[in-house]
DNA sequence: TATTGTTATACTCTATAACTATA
DNA sequence: TATAGTTATAGAGTATAACAATA
């Protein structure tokens, strides 16, 4: 606001006649803009940014959400399955399901017949805690795709889709493909 | 909400999986992959890491391409502007810019009009540097891209964009001024 | 000896703010 | 006093490896 117009005269009272054309706004260059991978870069940061800004308010991290999906779409699983699948290290996800435990939200019991393992589930508050996640999860959806329409949001979750099958093939393992709309 | 088919194959219960090259591969919730900002992220994690592997072999970072690209595209510019205009923080941006110096890819002058103020442009080998970044770019885009066809690429890029005009304004359009209020 | 979960350590980013020299 | 660039530091995040219990 006035920081701009303040940078913007400077700049017009240091230099005799520059270029015109184009006020002094801090913009990306062209070339970096017209890659499809660099938005994808900047974008899916910016989602990040905005999930994590959203789930502040529940203590929680969008990590813990994606531990109790894994559990309300398996019931039960071991440490080792729960990493595995979600493609998070084993050492950390210790730390964010005693996270978990002490908001009473996953349970850990010793699996008898391999005393080694930890058996994970969610209680009755975890499924709770859940279903807000999954609501908070779909208004961040909502906005972040508020430029585009029904149609074009089914559009280019099949291109990402496409382009996951193939770098995030954890993604792939899903027999069927996307129904467009 | 369901755009993706149900999944057919419960964890480990099928034996007749025709895929025989990987075992049985952990895989993500559908409830996750059904959103395209989830897959936002992933992906941009993806490319971010894919594109910091192929830079390795540059022994320059991602983030020197984008300095180097903005003075490519506007010959110089004091440090101040190339850092918002990438939307860089200024105090990272001077061991960046140290890096590139001691490359002999960029050169500091101070701003005789205002002696607070280094201006930064190419030199020659900064110029050449930069051709050669740009190919590997492309390279990388080619192949981070090629499950897709061209005209989907295009599609692509097109709904990504519109996302950014949002997300990140400083994609957005050149044209477009800014209404002072 | 290998594996599951755990813990400790070290290294990389990033965000913040103090500091200088100019204005 | 405010700004451009620089430097230092602390905190979060991440990657790695050592470790105990069990197979």
């Amino acid at each position: 606001m006035t920081t701009l117009a303040r940078a913007n005269l400077s700049t017009m009272s240091t230099t005799s006649t520059p270029i015109p054309s184009s006020p002094v706004l801090p913009r990306l260059p062209e070339e970096l803009v017209a890659s499809a991978t660099f938005l994808l870069k900047r974008l899916g940061f910016s989602a990040k940014e905005q999930t994590m800004k959203a789930y502040e308010q529940t203590g929680l991290h969008p990590y813990h959400h994606g531990i109790l999906t894994v559990l309300g779409d398996r019931s039960s699983e071991t440490q080792g399955a729960i990493a595995d699948a979600l493609g998070y290290d084993r050492g950390q996800l210790v730390g964010m399901l005693d996270e978990l435990e002490e908001r009473g939200l996953v349970e850990r019991r010793r699996d008898p017949n391999d005393r080694r393992r930890h058996i994970v589930s969610l209680t009755t508050d975890g499924e709770k805690t859940l279903r807000r996640l999954r609501a908070l999860s779909k208004e961040i959806e909502d906005e972040f795709l508020s430029p585009l329409s029904n149609e074009e949001r089914a559009n280019l979750h099949a291109l990402l889709y496409r382009l996951a099958e193939k770098h995030d093939p954890r993604c792939a393992a899903i027999s069927a493909p996307v129904s467009p709309v």
